[in-house]
DNA sequence: TGCCCGAGTCGAAGCGCTTCGACAGAGTAT
DNA sequence: ATACTCTGTCGAAGCGCTTCGACTCGGGCA
């Protein structure tokens, strides 16, 4: 391995000049910069990480814990880490992944041994174990969700609520009067994942307000799931004729059984599905749906720490609009009693 | 941050002493290893990471590199990554996440700082740039996919060959003699990508030899390219009534397709995939299929790592043999002229 | 009795980098 | 001309750990 010895060597320098070139930490004449600059390219040097660590102790990494649970929105979760490697990357800095197995734990794990800069956290639960000791850090952290309680915390959301909100407007904006939201799976509401209870808070807010009369339905993905509880629906409330979808793998399902009873979307029943683009876009039918901006969400975060590594302070609490994109999946109500 | 220094002065050591013990390499009173052990608890100590990698060369962490692109099987990747941070995990190891956009770049940084000391990289393509550099890399690296020439590498797969082979098979037995395989996009085609190409070559080989008639159309994810495609094939093959899958968002659009055109699922037609048992058991109709073996495959990579890491020597090529299950998505084809 | 050996421990020398203080020399204000 | 200030560079001191050689102390062997 070269090291930074050769590199000043080669280029009739001193190590502590080399590093001032790559660092910019102090000025150095272009003369100098441009020999130190050859010479690194032609050895093909690199830094050290450890060595560089531990001298400034900083590691240029940030952490990024996945959810403990990972029986849903796997493609979500991969989008967001992407981004987060990516825009990481364009600052300089790597990223560690890390499940959430060791809970506490890693946590413990990470800040204890230096081995990252910062610690960004995914779809925290809205009272997570690790939540104290997040909260006095040695260290910047953000989380990809939101805690019940987010004081001492830096967060990047979605604004689920008004996401919720938003869809009930749009259904409502169309005349529908009846309208059901199929959830995610009970488990998750039971494991109070903040997400999921927002949007649902949010909807039934709007709902109340608007005066329409909404059924919440948490559902598992599967086709057989989704059958039953579209059952339920129509039989409790056989004049429902709006449906907002917050479950990837419930939307496909739904789509096919409101075909198989002769349902027409949009002109008889109206769709609005909570999700990633990619997913309303793929459909069998184009969906009315408000964005789940993963990307976005990894490539703040991320800003966020950078913020605060560098000193800078930050909201506490970044959330992001909810934009419903109307699509095919949507339209009027048909005329009551029509 | 608490050091090695004061660990050792607690327990009244010296530094050596404590490092000694932490990793077995030489001999330790049982008095001396257990007061070290609890002057380490008692102060939370965790070894400095940087300082470590630097005395010892060895950073602990094995590096993880996405595809180039992420324009399919995100659930599968993710996955794989999961498995990949869990199993490192239990072996002491963290995870680097990296994304192929660097590409070759992104390897040099790594081999040059040593951030790392192996390398994991899923789904190279058939002749990928990174080849070269893998092959005379400074440390183990192992492969999740198969490129066209794997000599000098080690490389984790499932035998796709196998697992198209064995869907036609399936099939034939079930006395379908005209199939048809819907396959990933073009564009996964195009740009070589092992794994698709090796479940063709295994399929059509298999074909020939049991004389069945095999269609192959790769096919975007939407609903309406997998109609468009169906319509071409039920054209072109009015007989086809055996459908292999490889493209998990084409799955649901086809069956609901089928469903439209009042074939049934096994009556009429039958359908076998290749995809995560996950996707199988979510589906519609319950798919026989031939599993994507995810986690196994991120698990059986760390392992050959590990394997490298301490000197063993280990397979070149580690192949998966694929393993179909009959669910109820395939039966008896419909007897001929009936 | 003397010698050797292994077990258990310590001290010290780095690992490759950053960073602080020092310093030479050129420019600027007096 | 003097006294500064800046700019650009260097040397050396660590950062916290691992690891090598050396040392001590008993016990076993000749």
């Amino acid at each position: 391995m070269v090291t930074i010895a050769e590199v000043a060597r080669r280029a009739g320098v001193s190590p502590s000049t080399v590093s001032y070139v790559l660092s910019g930490k102090r000025s150095i004449s272009s003369a100098t910069r441009s020999r130190v600059e050859r010479s690194i390219k032609e050895l093909g040097y690199h830094p050290n990480a450890g060595a560089r660590a531990l001298a400034s102790s900083r590691s240029n990494v940030v952490a990024l814990m996945m959810p403990l649970r990972t029986d849903m929105y796997l493609p979500v979760m991969m989008e967001i880490a992407v981004a987060v490697a990516t825009t990481a990357r364009e600052h300089g800095y790597d990223v560690l992944l890390l499940t959430g197995e060791e809970g506490a734990q890693a946590v413990r794990r990470i800040h204890g041994s230096s081995r990252a800069d910062a610690m960004i956290l995914m779809d925290v639960e809205l009272d997570d174990e690790r939540l104290p000791l997040l909260r006095d850090a040695p260290q910047p952290v953000v989380l990809i969700g939101r805690p019940a309680d987010p004081s001492g915390l830096i967060c990047v959301d979605l604004d689920f609520a008004a996401a919720g909100a938003a869809c009930v407007a749009h259904l409502a904006g169309l005349g529908h009067r009846e309208i059901a939201l199929i959830g995610e799976a009970p488990a998750v509401y039971e494991r109070h994942t903040g997400f999921a209870e927002r949007t649902l808070a949010g909807a039934r807010g709007e709902a109340a307000q608007l005066g329409v009369r909404m059924l919440h339905r948490p559902t598992e993905g599967t086709y057989e799931a989704v059958a039953a509880q579209l059952a339920r629906i129509f039989d409790e409330r056989p004049g429902t004729t709006g449906f907002i979808v917050q479950n990837e793998s419930a939307i496909e399902p739904l789509l096919s059984l409101l075909r198989q009873r002769g349902r027409a979307v949009p002109e008889d029943v109206s769709v609005v599905a909570v999700c990633p683009e990619q997913a309303a876009l793929h459909a069998s039918v184009r969906l009315s749906s408000v964005a789940l901006p993963a990307q976005e969400l990894g490539r703040r975060a991320v800003e966020r720490v950078m913020d605060r590594l560098s000193g800078r302070t930050c909201e506490q609490l970044d959330l992001l609009e909810p934009a419903l994109t109307q699509r095919g999946s949507t339209g009027p109500a048909a005329a009551p009693g029509s």
